[in-house]
DNA sequence: ATGATATCGATAACATATTATCGATATCAT
DNA sequence: ATGATATCGATAATATGTTATCGATATCAT
């Protein structure tokens, strides 16, 4: 793992979009700025961990006064990359594809899909919130031509690798991995897994724990 | 955090479910012992993690011969609880929950989403998936009388934290949040929180260094 | 002005998770 | 039988992430 002096830790990664959500419901209460004691005690955090993550945007706090909430949200925002819009390709529009093509809640995180594939005939050619399902032969060609980055696959776990595959051959270079399947990749090729038999399994846990 | 001698860690558990995917392809293609190096080879793992992973599920492996396939899936299903199946609810039947209710894969890792509720009329009384939709007035009642532990919710996000404390209130221990927002809950109370942001804040990281 | 206090940012201590090392053992080929 | 090798399990080293401590500073009340 290439460390980056720009880098930013996973863990703290995956807390920008809760500090995110937090603060745009702050901003609306009117509140215009915040201590680092009072995030952490709200979200649940230790308040040193919060003044690093927040440190890590680049905004400075006040003592007494705490940080300027738009100015977080700012930047954070452009930390996480939600201005400079990605344009997606969703693979696979059965159940949970058409979800994920219907959530407009998706355009404010910078995600926009704007083309989906499907080998079922009875699917393709309609549109499904505005993004047209075609038929997974054109992919190739569709995706290459659009430059499209980002990949959604949401097909049968047995299908997933191909999947994968016809997509890096088409260009993309990360993956949203909705299959319960583990991908073999490239190393420059990012697989997020959305996993959610990993989410089950602590909350089993946690019941299990509870009896 | 309580340290019980029982426990296992959280990132640990989360790789689980992946073995175990893993497990059942190899079975599939008539392997019947694996060692932890080929395990690791392919998960793009440590093949010493790996070790210690399956350690933990019991099995003991056999040096130059590896693991008893069959053996692990057991240990592992038996771990993650996916045989004592957890009876669910979920609220909020808009597209996300209606791809939840529809999804069949959830049998397998030990859930079953019972019932669903919504506050939309038109939705109401309707079966997705053969199980039933109803209003939410009926949700203490009903939850509270089939002993539901488990709640999935997937309502918008400034909806969340009331239909949260409703949950709790009629008996549900564990929470699986699909909503952005972040949830104030009692200690004992777990909420897992399905972090599409989060994902997507790593994929746009990946995007960014790319560039 | 002055002192009390909330808060910051930096550094240090700690905890947890991952990876490296190494001796022991089961299998296989000779 | 014997030696070579793959693999295990245990322990040690490292890396990463989290939490505690502390001096410095801006604001507020007197």
């Amino acid at each position: 793992m290439r460390t980056n002096i720009d880098s930013i830790s996973k863990p703290a990664l995956r807390r920008m979009p809760h500090y995110l959500n937090y603060l745009y419901e702050k901003k609306n209460d009117g509140v215009t700025h915040i201590s680092s004691t009072v995030i952490a005690e709200e979200l649940d955090l230790n308040p040193v961990k919060v003044r690093k993550d927040l440190a890590r945007t680049g905004v400075i706090g006040k003592p007494k006064t705490g940080f300027d909430v738009d100015e977080l949200i700012l930047n954070i925002t452009e930390l996480l990359g939600y201005n400079n819009s990605h344009e997606a390709v969703l693979v696979g529009a059965g159940q949970l594809g058409r979800a994920l093509l219907s959530y407009k809640g998706f355009a404010s995180y910078g995600l926009n899909i704007v083309v989906a594939f499907d080998t079922d005939e009875s699917i393709c050619n309609r549109k499904i919130n505005g993004k047209k399902v075609f038929h997974l032969s054109k992919i190739k060609e569709l995706v290459s031509r659009l430059k499209l980055r980002i990949g959604v696959i949401t097909v049968p776990a047995k299908n997933a690798q191909d999947i994968c595959d016809l997509l890096i051959e088409s260009g993309v270079l990360a993956i949203w991995n909705f299959a319960p399947a583990h991908l073999k990749v490239p190393d420059n090729i990012l697989v997020q897994n959305e996993n959610m038999a990993a989410s089950l399994a602590i909350l089993s846990q946690h019941l299990k724990e509870k009896r």
